[in-house]
DNA sequence: TGATACCGTAAGGATTCCTGTCGAAATATT
DNA sequence: AATATTTCGACAGGAATCCTTACGGTATCA
């Protein structure tokens, strides 16, 4: 850069640009393709339960530290979609405070289809990419994850309380 | 896949839980860099403004376009900026009904320390990755958001008007 | 055993983005 | 040339998503 400023956006997108535009775009095609199959129930918040939930069942709080948002607002979700008939609770017998997330049936249903589907693109993607390309993004995405992560410790451990989403 | 159901979450992370963290988390970064160089009238929102704005000016719809946001909402955000000092609107000569949206000189100060900032993001994580990854990566995202728009073409094509986000 | 931290939850609000619509201007159609 | 269609930015209203603050119950640690 020789000029005073950096001129935006001059030698290409950045970087933050991609990666939102690619993920408005998954999360619209998830939500369309679940209505397209009948799940008409199925809203663009869910993806953060449907991206942080294993078959096994997994507490709340945990779920919202891998989704990146707070604890409220995954509960919030979780109920809603128990309030559909896609997910269970039940306490947590080793823990009293907590309960455990599962898929009810119908649910499991819809989290395969959404994965099935979510398969097919994958198997696109690397059909178009190529595999090692693929995976070489994915990687990327993750520990682009621990780094940032790494920087908002970093600052909210300078400051007071700045930054925190996980409450 | 040899269950019945493809059991959700079990062999890997999937892609859009991937995409979507690593959104919220640049986001958020972006916003909390900005704030603490003392650019405190920068919101979350914007970032769709600085995304897809270079410094030559362009039209909010087609900024909407590369955002992938509907028009009105890309319009509402370049108001507010227009109030905060960050954007400037002049009507285009050779089109009456649009406008070019530039940066302000402010807002060129701004931007100009956001992309700063993302150039040394940028060399921490070639570091970290190294280069080819941090290419790689940046090509698949954005050959991904080609293969989904395509999906929403064809099928907003086939019924009526069904995923539009741009109309 | 008291202090501290963590669980899920509640309540209220800020933010972001959407749908539907409009008048004006450009473009396509006949 | 006259009309129809599309595209532009804007306005109005609202849906959806997520946050902040705060609480009672439970686990853990000094």
């Amino acid at each position: 850069m020789s000029r005073g400023y950096a001129e935006p956006h001059l030698d290409r997108k950045p970087l933050i640009a991609l990666v939102d535009r690619a993920n408005r775009a998954m999360q619209n095609d998830m939500v369309r393709r679940a209505h397209a199959e009948g799940h008409t129930e199925v809203k663009m918040a869910h993806n953060s339960v449907f991206g942080t939930l294993h078959a096994e069942g997994a507490r709340a709080a945990d779920m919202a530290v891998r989704a990146g948002i707070t604890r409220q607002s995954m509960g919030e979700i979780i109920r809603e979609m128990v309030g559909l008939d896609l997910l269970e609770m039940q306490s947590d017998p080793a823990d009293g405070r907590a309960k455990i997330v599962r898929y009810s049936e119908h649910g499991l249903a819809v989290a395969g289809d959404g994965f099935r589907y979510l398969g097919q693109l994958e198997r696109r993607f690397t059909e178009e990419f190529g595999e090692q390309e693929y995976e070489i993004a994915r990687d990327v995405l993750a520990r682009l994850v621990d780094v940032l992560d790494r920087f908002a410790a970093e600052e909210s451990q300078a400051s007071s309380s700045v930054g925190g989403k996980v409450g």
